[in-house]
DNA sequence: TCCAATTGTGAACGTCATGTAAACGGAATG
DNA sequence: CATTCCGTTTACATGACGTTCACAATTGGA
């Protein structure tokens, strides 16, 4: 469970609502001692730190705050406009900020903002179904959190099973498709490579790949009609 | 010297003026598919985009910029408040976002910061990740503290691929955007300078460009999640 | 229930991609 | 002209991976 950080410990009703309102757990900082203090191991998704009447010592939480072994990342600011340009030449300690007083609206989007893109920019395509994520660029192959090490084949032949889920492929089509329109192989290799992506997948998961008797292979669930 | 670029080709009055008197250098696209054609080599340090009356264009030009084998990074957004909802599910477009209309003082510390926290990234005079930095100027090499002693297309090979950290380029892309369009050598030239790099890096960081098998090399480590 | 068709499974085999070392050759330097 | 440096090419070893095959298991229809 990722808990964000907030400050000062006891932060304005409409902040605090408007978090408890989005779904987010959230946890007051008193002062930069409690980072000290903070369990390294608890999930910090992160920090909302509001700035307005707080002195010197906003900062210095901030600093405490990316100082750690184990930085909590990414962080916000709540911040009045008068107050911009104590921003400048201090953009190692702080990922965005959010006018003071805030729309709603905006800081919610800033903060889902935040956190996604904390989890590693992406810039990329990437294939996202149930629990799969095939990212495009980096050949990566993830289930269920889980990285997969596939090779080439697995990898492609997974990649174009999932690019239309639901849909069945005969072994033929997946032939010509996967492996090329002159490739001249027995069917049975793609059983084979089927049969490789299931053990990868795990008991669990096996099952994402569906096997349509005396059809072919289908990715995911049928499709409704 | 890094350019923003900025859509529409024509911007709003205030947008031009404000980045002319903070002293941006910026060129308008008019379409997408400026984007292809646009230098691999120019300095692009990012964009701004007003998505106002755009459509589905100004989302078609994000990708269009996010999808290049060089992105353009980092990207900003004008939106009104209205359109923020749209925001939702695409974090991986978009680094940071200003509601339109802006405040001028706002919206100027949010292009600073995003300029300043990219390069961390690269864009400006250096590039760092993990234990690596490169000075583009100087064209020093250091890793983990104790300086590389690398040759002019090993260095080159290195930024290149350290520009986009986890993604994966294949030997004809190194060739053709390391060593240039219009050669035509063998593709094993890429492995002996990989080699190269790896013993230069040494035993501890020889993995920092890993090996993909049947598609090619990428520096750093895999994405997760 | 039986049979034939189809698919799953494990192992063996051969090919190909990559790692590695060394040789080659041009360019710069003295 | 000799020497050094460096990018490229070549040659070879190795291991990973794709393919194939034999056989077991499963399915669905008669």
């Amino acid at each position: 469970m990722t808990v964000l950080a907030l400050y000062p410990a006891d932060p304005a009703p409409e902040l605090a609502q408007l978090l408890d309102l989005s779904g987010f757990v959230w946890k007051g900082l008193a002062e930069p001692n409690d980072v000290e203090n903070l369990e390294p191991d608890e999930g910090w998704g992160g920090a909302i730190l509001q700035m307005g009447n707080t002195g010197d010592e906003g900062w210095a939480m901030l600093r405490a705050l990316r100082k750690r072994d184990v930085p909590v990342s990414p962080l916000l600011l709540l911040i009045r406009g008068s107050e911009l340009q104590e921003l400048d030449m201090r953009d190692e300690l702080f990922d965005d900020f959010c006018l003071d007083p805030f729309h709603p609206r905006e800081l919610e989007a800033r903060v889902r903002h935040m956190l996604a893109s904390s989890n590693q920019g992406h810039t990329g395509e990437r294939i996202e179904h149930g629990p799969l994520v095939l990212d495009l660029e980096t050949y990566e192959a993830v289930l269920d959190g889980r990285p997969l090490d596939l090779t080439f084949m697995e990898y492609e032949l997974l990649r174009f099973l999932a690019t239309t889920p639901g849909r069945v492929f005969t072994r033929e089509i997946l032939l010509s498709r996967v492996w090329g329109y002159e490739y001249y192989g027995g069917a049975r290799t793609v059983d084979v490579h089927v049969r490789r992506l299931r053990a990868k997948f795990g008991e669990e998961y096996a099952s994402l790949i569906h096997t349509v008797r005396s059809v072919g292979y289908r990715f995911g669930q049928a499709r409704r009609r």
